[in-house]
DNA sequence: ATTTTTTTTGAAAACGAATGAAAATATTTT
DNA sequence: AAAATATTTTCATTCGTTTTCAAAAAAAAT
């Protein structure tokens, strides 16, 4: 059991544990000769401050609260790689929290104030503007900094990163128009939120301005009950383009596609919304919208570091570029 | 700012502060009319005890620790699933502690026992025996309880949930050689680690059993320098089989093994381990071991609680099943 | 109506560190 | 060498809970 505490380490060294605490978070403020002592001591006995009393003390945990709903997205995956990244810079811990379906979102969120983080890190793209509202609100009224990871607010005083998903839905549906293509879908997801909202709208614009019927198809997530659906599109809809939200339900249409006899790209061109490994690993390989996620993740994290410290902010609103990475799926 | 303490509490409802913590923790000990009252204070007030304060005089913080390497990875993300879902219905809250290539693990972990977390959880299949030794040694002499999960290790007084990977590598094999192929490759990472030993380990006792030479082929984990190695296998090898030890490496195995003319499954059976989306996405679909692995991490999560608990438990080494999954990959 | 037993409450001491004010020591100025 | 000033260290309090011990109140037994 290595526990020793502050007085154990203030004892050995034949100072108050004052002294010590200085040593740990104001060294300058204690002279070299003594400090060198402590820091002996410190190393002999391996003490390391008790994060827990600190927090209390200081009322600074040094811990971030990240929230997320579904961790199993690869993409959420993998944005928690570049918090987490950027949190150990700042040597900030983090702390997990799943929001399932069946829960009160408020109420889990004031359990969050309850433990004492410094701040918040929310990660969702699926959200509405009105929940957006509601946890802005709940935040600010507990002095608790936030910042939205890979969401969209019209709100201007909510922080947020994440890329332009309008425009990122108008260039990839421009790519295929250019490449004469008259009926391009939108296979976008059965709930709606505000991210794919604005992806919806970049096709839309793009549909519209070439004179053509923006065509909607919503489908859950699914990958089975996508199967069935899809299948209908090959009856006799007579589709040449299919853009996907998710870089998944790019890749089920596309093999389904094929299933059913369609050649990729001739006759139908795909494309999909992440640039996940999948959109690598399929055959053929998927053009997508390369959503810079890890980033997304990092710059939060910064964003919220500076948010705590009260640095003041010129930018609380950013937005990261984004690519098309073409592939063997489109032209 | 709604921040009641335990004394708001107690002074609106005309107790001490002992009571309220009472109404909390030992509720039966306080007579029905009081705890009546002080409830309807907290409510009111919408009190909710400060975590860290109860840390500090509690010495619990009912928070575990859960260590991972890359949690870009599918299977950990999975798995991060079931802890979190396991938790949440135990109450505990999760810290998440990313260990990186760069970082001394044990400097880490001492790190980690200085947040107080009251058990930890080490999700990591790339550990060697020697390591799991460390580990263990290190969390034994502070005292807190902890569960590898996904990991093997032949010492018995290590708490691990896993699937018995020696015969999955078994059966996987198996499933080959009685198909009659006589050239099956095991492709591997060139790193060594004991989950990775164990599948070798069965596919060269069913290689064996066959009177065939074993043939273990290691490859780094990225998918690109993969490409150039796997390109040579075409050139001259009469490989009809190929097992990776990962769905990843199976799937970009298929993929340049039919770049350069080969049938799947009539010129080559290709099987993978852990039964992710990409065995699903793939053309051919691909045969994959089912690893359970939001189980595992539910398993862990709730044998964790026990020994927090101290509950004596009667098995600290737990063996999931796992399934064959076949698909079009293989015959 | 006492006394005894049981239940319910409160006062006060932890828990381990941070911190502002005061004391001690060192340094500079005169 | 004393006074003035600057630097370093210690003292005592605080953070918001839990928990022990003892006192008070209520219930049961006499």
């Amino acid at each position: 059991m290595s526990n020793a505490t502050i007085y154990d380490v203030a004892g050995a060294a034949g100072v108050s544990l004052a002294t010590v605490s200085r040593v740990l978070n104001n060294p300058e403020k204690v002279k070299e000769e003594t400090r060198q002592r402590v820091l002996k001591v410190i190393k002999e006995l391996g003490y390391r401050p008790n994060v827990i009393a600190r927090g209390l003390a200081s009322r600074k945990t040094t811990t971030v609260g990240v929230v997320i709903s579904d961790i199993t997205r690869a993409s959420v995956a993998e944005m928690l790689g570049g918090i987490s990244d950027i949190a150990q810079n700042y040597k900030y811990s983090i702390k997990l929290f799943a929001i399932r379906e069946d829960m009160d979102v408020l109420d889990t969120l004031q359990d969050i104030v309850a433990e004492q983080v410094d701040g918040v890190l929310y990660l969702n793209d699926e959200l509405s503007e009105n929940r957006v509202y509601d946890i802005k609100k709940m935040f600010n009224s507990n002095g608790i900094p936030f910042v939205f990871a890979n969401v969209v607010s019209d709100d201007a005083e909510v922080p947020t990163v994440s890329i332009d998903y309008e425009k990122a839905g108008y260039e990839i549906t421009k790519l295929m128009l250019n490449d004469h293509r008259q009926n391009v879908y939108l296979l976008s997801t059965a709930r709606r939120y505000s991210v794919n909202d604005k992806k919806e709208a970049g096709y839309t614009r793009a549909m519209e301005e070439a004179g053509l019927e923006p065509k909607i198809f919503r489908t859950s997530g699914d990958t089975n009950i996508n199967r069935m659906h899809f299948s209908t599109f090959f009856s006799d809809k007579k589709i040449d383009g299919a853009i996907g939200v998710r870089d998944s339900i790019a890749v089920s249409f596309m093999n389904i596609a094929r299933d059913n006899g369609r050649l990729v790209p001739r006759d139908l061109a795909i494309a999909g919304f992440q640039n996940t490994k999948y959109a690598l690993l399929s055959r053929p390989t998927l053009t997508s919208i390369d959503v810079p996620v890890y980033d997304i993740g990092a710059v939060s994290m910064r964003l919220l570091t500076k948010l705590m410290n009260q640095k003041d902010v010129d930018n609380i609103r950013i937005i990261l570029p984004h690519y098309i990475v073409k592939r063997q799926s489109t032209n």
